[in-house]
Formats: C-alpha cells, sequence, structure tokens
DNA sequence: CAGCCGTTGAGTTT
DNA sequence: AAACTCAACGGCTG
C-alpha cells in the first residue's frame, strides 16, 4: 500500500532545505496532508505579542501558497486543536501510514512529541523525526561535548567531530495531493480550563471573541490559516514573515559579496534604523522560513571566493558564520540542560543572584524537587524595583538611549543585537539588579525572533548568570550609542519629544539648562522624564551585588537556593557591604537640579561606596590570590 | 616647548 | 571573580 503521510509544521516553515519535508516525499507517497496544529500552549499560555503572530501567520500563508504552487490541491491544512487529541482522529479519519516533522529540542516540545510519538506507535503509524532547524542536531552536540555547550569553542570543536553541517536540500518541484479532507464524526476538543481560563494575550485583544472554538476548520470550514481580524489583534510592525521575503533578504545580502566577507557583529551599529546594520534574518530563522545550513552555505561560498581573491574574510565568532554557531550553542545548551533552562532555580548552570526583584519561579518550601511558579503577582522584594521593571518595560526610564529600544522593541518587535545587551545589562547587573527572567519575559512577549534557546541564553549572558562573567563590564546608557550615533538621531526617531534636543545632551537631557529645554520644546520631567535613578550610584552597587554573589557561587540547584535560604545568605553579606541603600529615586532631593550646580543636588552614596583602588594593589591583590589558590590546589 | 612617560579615569560583545 | 585598554593629562626633561 502506497504511504499516506501526514507532514506536521512546527517550527519549519519553508520548502526549501527541509530534511524532515525531503523524507517524507521520498516515501513517495500517494497521498501528502500538510497540516498545522494551533497548539493551545503557544495560543493561550504563551505570551505572544500582535507582532509576532502577524508574522506567524504570514510564515503560515507563505507556506499555504507555496504548497498551491507545487500542486493546486494542496495548501496547509489549520486544525484548531492540540496535536495531543487531534493528529490521531486525522490518523484514522485520513488513513495515515507516516507521521513526518523536523525535531524540535525545546523543553516543552519535546515532552509533547514524546506523547504524540508514543501515540502513534500505538497507532501503528510509523513516524520519521528529521532535525533542520539547526547546523547539527542539538542532541548530538551534547553527546560530543558530553553535556550542554556553554562556549562557542565548545560548539565548533564538537561541530567538527560531526563533520561540516550538510549543504541545503532543494524545495521539492512537485507534490502530491492530499487524499480525502472530510472529518466525519471528528468531533472539536476544546482546550480545558487549564487554557481557556490562562489567555496571557487577552491584553492584546480588541475583544474577548475566541476564535479557538470556531470549529476544526476555521469560520470558513477550509482549513484555512486565521487573519489577524479573527485573533482581534493589530500589529504595527514592519517586518513581514515567508519564506519569498526570506530568501530574498539572504539574496541581497550575499549579493553584496564585501559585506558578506568582512562581517563583523561588534562593528554594526545598534543605532541604525531604516535600514538596519543587519540582515534581520532572525525571525525567519525561528519561523524556519529561512534555512540556517543555506545561509550557512551561501555566505561561506562568498567567503571561500573572497578569499581566493586574496582578500581577507572575517572569521568566527565575529562573522556571519559565527553568529550562527552562537545560534546553535544556544540549542545544545538547552538540549543539554532540559526543562530549566529557561531559569535559575533547579538549573545547575545558571548562577544565583538575590535580585531586588525576582522571577515568578519560586522555591516550593513543601516539596523542594518543585517550584513555585507565581503567575499575575509577582513576589516583590522592592517596591522600587518594581516601579524600575515597569518603567523599563514601557520605556519610560529616563534614559533615552533605552527608553528608545524598548519603544523600538514594543512597536518594530527587532533590536540590534547589542541594543538587546544595552537594555539587558541596564536592567540586571548594570542598573536596576533586577531578575533577568523578567527581562527576558518582556522579550518573549515582544519579539519577533523569539527563541527560547537564544533568548534565556542572551539573557544569562548580559545578567553574567551563565556563558559570561564579567560583571564589572557595564554598558553606559550615555556613552555607548555616543559611539555610533554621536547626533541621537535614533533616540530622536524613537522619541519625538526629544526631537529638537540639543545634540550635547540627547543621551543625558536632565543635564540640559531649562533654557535650551524650553527652546526645544521638551521639559524634561513633564514632556520627558527624569531619569529614575543615578546611573553611577546604581551601577557601584550592582558590582558590589555581583561581587558578593560570585564569592559565595550559589547556583540554581544548590540546596540553599532551592530551599530560599540563599537569599537571606546573600543578602545579609551584601548589607555588610555595600554602605547606604538602594533608595536613591525615592529621594526628593533627587534630580531637581534644573538649572543649579549638580553637584550641590546629586546623592552622595557613591562617595561611600567607592573603595580606592590603585593600579599595583590590583596586581599584587591578583598575584597573592593566584598563589594562595595555587597552594590550595597542592593540598587538595 | 616638544616629546616622553607614568598616572588616572572612563568605558567596556562574543 | 574589581580586568584591561585607551586616551587624556600633567610633570619632567633635554
Amino acid at each position: 500500500m502506497a504511504p499516506r503521510v501526514l507532514y506536521w509544521f512546527r517550527t519549519d516553515l519553508r520548502l526549501h532545505d527541509s530534511p524532515a519535508l525531503k523524507a517524507a516525499l521520498d516515501l513517495d507517497p500517494e497521498a501528502l496532508y500538510p497540516v498545522w496544529t494551533w497548539d493551545p500552549h503557544y495560543v493561550y499560555h504563551a505570551k505572544v505579542g500582535p507582532n509576532r503572530w502577524q508574522f506567524l501567520l504570514d510564515c503560515q500563508s507563505a507556506i499555504s501558497d507555496g504548497l498551491s504552487q507545487l500542486n493546486s490541491k494542496s495548501r496547509l491544512l489549520v486544525l484548531r486543536e492540540s496535536p495531543l487529541t487531534i493528529l490521531p482522529k486525522l490518523f484514522k479519519a485520513w488513513k495515515i501510514s507516516h507521521l513526518v516533522f523536523e525535531k524540535d529540542t525545546d523543553s516543552y516540545a519535546r515532552k509533547r512529541d514524546e506523547e504524540v510519538l508514543a501515540k502513534s506507535k500505538e497507532m501503528g503509524v510509523e513516524c520519521i523525526v528529521k532535525y533542520g532547524r539547526t547546523l547539527w542536531d542539538s542532541d548530538d552536540i551534547v553527546g560530543i561535548n558530553g553535556g550542554p555547550t556553554m562556549t562557542t569553542t565548545q560548539l565548533q570543536k564538537a561541530g567538527q567531530k560531526l563533520g561540516p553541517p550538510p549543504r541545503p536540500i532543494p524545495a521539492p518541484t512537485s507534490i502530491p495531493p492530499p487524499g480525502d479532507l472530510s472529518l466525519k464524526n471528528v468531533p472539536q476538543d476544546k482546550p480545558g480550563p487549564r487554557y481557556f481560563n490562562a489567555d496571557q494575550n487577552q491584553t492584546n485583544r480588541s475583544s474577548e471573541d475566541a476564535t479557538y472554538h470556531a470549529g476544526l476548520r476555521g469560520p470558513k470550514g477550509d482549513f484555512s490559516v486565521p487573519t489577524m481580524e479573527e485573533l482581534k489583534m493589530s500589529a504595527e510592525t514592519p517586518h513581514r514573515g515567508g519564506e519569498k521575503i526570506a530568501l530574498e533578504i539572504l539574496d541581497k545580502v550575499v549579493k553584496d559579496k564585501k559585506y558578506t566577507a568582512t562581517f563583523s557583529k561588534p562593528e554594526t551599529a545598534p543605532t541604525d534604523f531604516q535600514p538596519a546594520s543587519t540582515c534581520l534574518l532572525s525571525p525567519h530563522m525561528h519561523f524556519g522560513s529561512i534555512s540556517c545550513r543555506k545561509f550557512y552555505w551561501d555566505v561561506l561560498d562568498v567567503v571561500e571566493e573572497w578569499e581566493n581573491s586574496g582578500r581577507e574574510a572575517t572569521e568566527p565568532p565575529c562573522s556571519l558564520t559565527g553568529q550562527l554557531f552562537f545560534r546553535d550553542m544556544y540549542f545544545a545548551a538547552q538540549a543539554g540542560i532540559g526543562t530549566y533552562y529557561g531559569q535559575t532555580l533547579h538549573n545547575p548552570k545558571v548562577r544565583y543572584i538575590p535580585w531586588h526583584l525576582p522571577s515568578k519561579h519560586q522555591p516550593n518550601p513543601d516539596d523542594p524537587r518543585k517550584s513555585l511558579s507565581i503567575k499575575g503577582t509577582y513576589y516583590v522584594d522592592s517596591e522600587e524595583a518594581a516601579e524600575w521593571f515597569i518603567r523599563w518595560r514601557e520605556g519610560r526610564t529616563g534614559f533615552p538611549w533605552i527608553d528608545a529600544i524598548m519603544i523600538q522593541l514594543k512597536t518594530e518587535g527587532w533590536i540590534h543585537h547589542l541594543a538587546r545587551h544595552a537594555v539587558a545589562c541596564f536592567l540586571t547587573r548594570g542598573g536596576c539588579y533586577i531578575d533577568w527572567e523578567r527581562g527576558a519575559e518582556v522579550f518573549e512577549e515582544w519579539l519577533l525572533d523569539h527563541e527560547i534557546s537564544c533568548n534565556a541564553g542572551n539573557w544569562q549572558w548580559l545578567s553574567c548568570t551563565a556563558f559570561f562573567s564579567q560583571f564589572m563590564r557595564i554598558y553606559s546608557p550615555i556613552t555607548f550609542p555616543q559611539k555610533t550615533d554621536k547626533e541621537g538621531n535614533y533616540v530622536r526617531h524613537y522619541i519625538p519629544q526629544l526631537k529638537n534636543f540639543p545634540e550635547k545632551y540627547i543621551y543625558e537631557p536632565w543635564k540640559c539648562p531649562i533654557a535650551d529645554q524650553r527652546a526645544a520644546g521638551c521639559m524634561i520631567g513633564k514632556d520627558y522624564p527624569k531619569p529614575m535613578f543615578d546611573w553611577k550610584d546604581r551601577k557601584e552597587i550592582c558590582i558590589r551585588g555581583m561581587k558578593t554573589a560570585f564569592e559565595a557561587g550559589f547556583h540554581g540547584n544548590d540546596v540553599e537556593v532551592i530551599n530560599g535560604e540563599a537569599r537571606t545568605i546573600l543578602k545579609g553579606k551584601l548589607g555588610d557591604n555595600v554602605k547606604g541603600d538602594i533608595k536613591l529615586a525615592g529621594n526628593p532631593e533627587f534630580n531637581n537640579n534644573q538649572g543649579k550646580n549638580r553637584a550641590e543636588t546629586q546623592p552622595t552614596v557613591s562617595k561611600s561606596v567607592k573603595l580606592p583602588t590603585k593600579r599595583g594593589q590590583t596586581t599584587l591583590d591578583m598575584f597573592v590570590r593566584k598563589k594562595v589558590k595555587s597552594e590550595d590546589e597542592r593540598h587538595s
């Protein structure tokens, strides 16, 4: 009997270079059912902003059109039900012999897929799962590395052992049609109260009409891709999804041979906009509308040509291919760490820091093996930090560089990698001292390219809790953007109130004399907020906190972290080290310095905090410490 | 007074 | 586990 294949689209909304799709077509099936299941986890549990919804729907429409072009009877069949319940019903109704899909190593997806595979096996449906989302199979990388990859060197070494990533597979030129599409005696399972009562995206909807229940095949009964109107959402991003758009971007990139061969990530400007300094393929990577291996080989071919003509090309980690190595590293990190990858609690690789505003994952006092996830009302350690968090999220911290980035993030869904660094550092170890998980949640909602592996990993990196540890390297919200945008054009674009502000004060407008503020038509404290704290003081306090936490060396799976003691221990130690408390913004004197001599009104906390460190002393300290360490090693 | 050199402070992807 | 770089500064010297 000729195979009847259900091809389950998930992370692979493309036709080119899809190993799973190739495997499906290699079966030479008589019928191919291209299916998307509307997973309630995504619909209700995951907080997804309108911009990303639109991008997903763009990608789905594009794949549906692409399938129709290969066979007029084919299109994407969107089914509005959890895959766990609908797939078994489809196997029966459509007499499916094979289930084929691309491997997904995200923790929640893995769990879901295990259930689907078990059920399929039970029903006698043969399953084919192919990796296709990364350069190398993340599980293979973990196996060779002997655990999660925490550096790009580890990733590259493991990758070398596996050999170069496969060359891209061309898109198919024809596909079989689906067979009978009737759904006789197939009722729709509605999601249980667990999902129904937890619509995380309600605030983004203009009305509460749930479209999920519009029948298995959607409101028109034709399996069509949902629309933004149906979701009662509207998006404002200029960035749109779809395989064709993705391939056009890549094509344009590799046609500019100099750009491709000499690309150096650290030298791209986070302040560039219209156009940005990088190619914006990350959202397409996320939805699979571009293959990372096609990107890799298209770039490498240009690099080779460039080098053959005697010119020098950039290399990983700065080069374009280097960026893909970071991506694969984060994927293999999650694949190796598992369930607790996206949080500190229970995560052995993540350092514990007693942030002023902790995450929703709290230790469960009744069951130390579990965490207590607090939704809605978070535990608030510091009212002040809670306010800082809200102001950071909404882009009204009073630091124009930070605020402009957050506004671009919310409205457009994409910000430059270094801009992500700037706001992440500012929220965590370089300003607010707020848990990185809080920030990661905001990115998760608003980023078009949100990828749990890369997002959680990058937040761990920036907060110095994993991957990176040099907590004294703090981005200045004032001088960092000045390197690439002295005039402040980026800030002026995203914060129109500051459009005519004098260049000299564009990144620190609170220092601008009143008369100049009036002339620029923007009064600080009225039209644009005063800074919510003195950044230099906050920086000192943060570094002290980080130092204390690093010395104690608690990690997410340590017993003291799980039973909640680590917090008390560290706060006790911190109290000894930090003179003066963190209440700076509450000081009415603070920043009320318009037109006055600034020195008179500045808080003086940092003066008591600062320890004079002489250069020679530091070096001596280092020497002594190293010596002591080596003696310790000899004894042990 | 130019030029050298040590000090100092500020800033900081991987 | 408070490093390292780099530019600016200022004192000294030929």
